[in-house]
DNA sequence: GCGACTTTGTGCGCGCGTTCACAAGCGCGT
DNA sequence: ACGCGCTTGTGAACGCGCGCACAAAGTCGC
């Protein structure tokens, strides 16, 4: 099979987007699975784990991906495979994250204990309003927004977390990416422009009910008038 | 549909998901534009107000299934838009939403102003500790989950949001459903196994963080050896 | 009033992801 | 030692969603 038409300028080191977003699933569930002193588990069971986001067939496939080996009648080995994710995602190393804008939610997520379980580490918290500055929040103090180039070059890159209000967001994003960061999570309901070989996921609550919201509206009417 | 003039194209049932997904994008961009007064958009305005999420084609396939009308050689109209997508995403009723869980999360979410300008109503607010019980949070007093089945009784229906441990999310879970809640917003880190006919969705902060941190690494090396 | 430009609506082809089904491999019991 | 059952790994088909490209349609300028 020679590649069709396009210019196979870029070549994916073959691990599907897909796969990428199911890879953190498998690892939590396998650190649950590793605390409760389980050490092999098959794909049936991962599957199970993950709830309704897997199926066998995928687990299977999407580890078999990453090149790593499960024992044929036995299973994954659960220790090896959360290392292999693990490399895989880049965890080996510690990653700084960023966050700007330290309201409701800012609060919430420099506070929120799951990110230095799960490989990152909350380096520093920054807000553009002059009365926050140096309020403590989490252990840490915030700064300003000045200050981001410099945390971010001694880190050496770092992951962005745009906590603001809509009408900050762009701006925020901006500064961001010329600190030198190049991945952004942003929970702002608002779409970022980004320069390429930036990468933005987005969060936003309220999208999230209103599709939640589209199924409730759909169950209702389908009891109203039934098939 | 060769038909011209006024034969209306009635939309089906069949709403693709990813198109789901994308409704709300365009409905906070519709919203963004009408506040600045704007009155009509072309699918290509539309499109790059989304970000990156959104290709002109997509737009106009995207709102033809909803069978909104635009104008050919000028554009949609902004607020019939507003008006269709709300309507198909069941924003004409104002949702209840119950939190569970009262700790940074659920403080952040409690006093999050987008949910009343995007269709939602904070209904109540729940937690097991008997030391948060009364507490008021964001104008509401945290109620012991006793009460859940009354007030989603009252409510006729709601969306529940869990905000708790990852440890109570399966127990918090059960007994929204059986409260009578089918749509459930999950950001415990944890699969839920759900009966057939609820929707879940969830959202992990740190799995989004592991995605980009997937990205990052690959960024990284990608300059050490380059192609 | 008419032509030309603009923008929607959509049919078609393609590529990705999911699922099915089965062969290969490994351990275990006998 | 040998077959039996379990589980992985994967090839192939299916289906969905995306982008392209063009026809229909409506507006604006002259």
């Amino acid at each position: 099979m020679t590649h069709p038409g396009t210019a196979p300028a870029r070549r994916r080191p073959g691990i599907p987007d897909a796969t990428v977003a199911r890879l953190p699933l498998y690892l939590r569930a396998l650190h649950a699975l590793a605390d409760e002193g389980v050490t092999r588990v098959s794909s049936d069971e991962l599957a199970a784990r993950v709830g309704s986001a897997g199926s066998p067939a995928k687990v299977r496939k999407d580890l078999s991906c990453l090149g790593s080996y499960g024992t044929r009648g036995v299973g994954y080995d659960v220790e090896q495979l959360v290392a292999s994710i693990s490399a895989e995602l880049g965890l080996a190393r510690r990653w700084p994250v960023v966050i700007v804008g330290v309201g409701n939610l800012g609060h919430a997520l420099a506070g929120y204990g799951g990110f230095a379980s799960r490989g990152f580490a909350i380096a520093a918290l920054f807000d553009a309003d002059p009365a926050r500055l140096g309020e403590v929040v989490g252990g840490l103090p915030v700064r300003p927004m000045a200050d981001l180039p410099v945390v971010v070059g001694e880190q050496g890159g770092a992951i962005g977390v745009i906590a603001t209000p809509a009408e900050a967001a762009q701006d925020v994003c901006d500064e961001l990416v010329a600190a030198g960061v190049r991945s952004i999570l942003n929970f702002a309901p608002t779409g970022l422009q980004v320069p390429d070989g930036v990468d933005v996921r987005k969060v936003d609550l309220a999208v999230e009910l209103q599709i939640l919201s589209f199924h409730e509206h759909r169950k209702a009417a389908r009891q109203v008038v039934p098939a």
